[in-house]
DNA sequence: ATAATTGCAAACTGTTTGCAGCACG
DNA sequence: CGTGCTGCAAACAGTTTGCAATTAT
């Protein structure tokens, strides 16, 4: 499967060693990919301690700093200060449309023009590295609740 | 001053009494509007207590967070994971470049197509109420240093 | 007077770190 | 066997809260 594979390499690419605590994140990484789910920091502590119990929160934190680094995770900031992680739906470059109610998180194609970015650049003398662009709102569910 | 006059107005807005601390903040946020300059909610702080001493934290969170709500302070989230506020530049809608260096923000007025965001709306079956966009690079003096 | 606002200190959330021991290779 | 990785517990940063005292109106 492609989402298992992603997150295999990723794993090779950081760890030397495969141990047992990888092997229940990369599991359940998988599997919070392939249903699209994205998740705090602390959901997926949770959700590896009923896979996997004794596993530390350390652990668990390391590798989500480390699979960020990857790009294969992305964060997600909300405007309360809060924040989600989730499997990157591709490889490519896309942005997202987030839930400000249950936290669920759509990939976007959306974009800037490319050449727009590099101008802005050039006028306010930054060398430009990266950007977000996220779309808040609330899903079909959260929005029936008013 | 324009400036000085939509902080004051916010104030107007969220407090029945004028106090001191609320001045010094006006004061304090009328400055650092005027430089254009960001800062987070320490900075924030320890500016205010350079000027009146004594002033309380709490009573400095909780009026950025009214300000925030007001949209008179905009909150720029970085990529790794802290945040900065910054008085408006402008009344209308606008986004941000940042630099992931020394944390300074200039306002931006490019935008995604209006027309495009609602119809991703329509498409994800989402009632979208905001988004954000943010440029993220390295100012001229911050560039330089590597 | 009286109710809004304040400052303090303590509580809290989410995250990071130091370290002794475990276990992968 | 050596050292990369782990779990624990404690430290930490930034923010929020309860409350008694203060102060604007």
């Amino acid at each position: 499967m492609e989402i298992e594979q992603r997150v295999g390499e990723a794993f090779r690419e950081i760890s030397i060693r495969a141990t047992r605590p990888r092997e229940a994140i990369a599991r359940q990484l998988t599997e919070l990919g392939e249903k699209g789910e994205s998740f705090s920091a602390d959901d997926f502590l949770r959700r590896l301690r009923r896979a996997a119990p004794g596993i530390g929160r350390a652990t668990v934190y390391r590798s989500i700093e480390k699979l960020v680094a990857l790009r294969l995770l992305d964060r997600i900031d909300f405007e309360d200060g809060t924040h989600v992680y989730r499997l990157c739906g591709s490889a490519g470059h896309h942005h997202h449309l987030a839930c400000t109610a249950c936290h669920r998180v759509v990939d976007l194609d959306v974009c800037l023009d490319k050449g727009q970015i590099e101008a802005i650049g050039r006028r306010e003398h930054f060398r430009i590295e990266n950007h977000a662009i996220t779309l808040f709102g609330r899903c079909r569910e959260c929005a029936k609740a008013h």
